[in-house]
DNA sequence: TGCAATTTTCATTTTTTTTTGAAATGTTTG
DNA sequence: CAAACATTTCAAAAAAAAATGAAAATTGCA
């Protein structure tokens, strides 16, 4: 009910070709990170627009509720993909995609995955804590405690590594 | 219902401190890759079993359905993370948890996220295509395709070489 | 070959995640 | 400062993903 989905006279839906490639390929591109459809959405609406778009007509041309956009604006934030800019005379705020891309995934390792490793050694100390002192002779034990302090280890290099070659290129 | 959940005499579920902290590491692990929790629970068992063990085993240790279990060790066994082994006069598969991680993460990006790379070169020529006479005059846009392809090609370049960083470790 | 053990498949159920929409909160300016 | 507009929050609904379990398929051996 109410007067959503399909309203009447909704002018700027999604219809050239370009916005609709750009959002698909968004929404794929974020759902591997594990972001939601709406984020993918928006970004991708955003990627070609020319104009900086408010929440509103975000909401509007993508045909999903103010509070989807509100907290897919809010993670697209977080992740420095988007920008707000201000327009003259305007209250609302306006968003512009930010397309270096090297930025959503420095900043997604940095504050999606590599917190993940800091607690990730903290188990694995308790794992190596929690050896019997049989099984802490026993190289099947060891061995399979070092592999999982290497893979942290070069997690640990790896990933600051990958964003740090991003923003060379 | 059924005889489930918490079963009366069900003798060798996880128990020891090593094992729920192998699992919990684990789950955590292949959630980061997208996988489902009973992925993580089967391989964090296998991690630190000395002894194979049979999907009937695994399922009960872990308290999931032979479903689960069965879909499960597919998935691992598809990206390489467990071997079978034949146990003389058993007729069940028992299973081995490959613990060369850099085989786990070079399938998982071989065959995960390299096609979904694949695709995404064609859907940028897509957008490139449906670009007006106009637009392509256009700076706004031919950045942002260019931005596009050059994503794509710097993935394409990057994720082999993770997974050759790996097998170098 | 036929039977019993094992594994896979898949419709259904359960759980988890995402979206919605309306109320609460925040903000600007007349 | 109050009204009007904008945004955020969050309980409930909807959608998506995962787990279950029983039937079907497969396998190995007597």
């Amino acid at each position: 009910m109410k007067a959503s989905q399909t309203s009447p006279i909704k002018i700027n839906r999604i219809n050239n070709l370009l916005e609709i490639e750009s959002i698909d390929f968004f929404v794929r591109l974020m759902s591997i990170l594990g972001l939601p459809r709406s984020v993918g959405e928006i970004y991708g609406l955003l990627y070609f627009s020319e104009t900086p778009l408010s929440m509103n007509k975000i909401a509007n041309r993508l045909g999903i509720s103010i509070g989807s956009a509100s907290q897919g604006l809010k993670t697209l934030k977080s992740l420095k993909a988007i920008k707000s800019t201000y327009i003259a005379g305007d209250r609302k705020d306006h968003y512009l995609a930010e397309i270096e891309f090297r930025k959503l995934f420095s900043t997604f390792i940095k504050d999606e995955i590599m917190p993940h490793l800091e607690s990730a050694k903290e188990r694995i100390s308790k794992m190596e804590n929690s050896l019997s002192p049989q099984e802490k002779e026993e190289e099947f034990y060891t061995v399979r405690v070092e592999k999982l302090k290497k893979l942290a280890k070069t997690g640990s290099r790896l990933l600051p590594a990958i964003a740090g070659i991003l923003n060379l290129k």
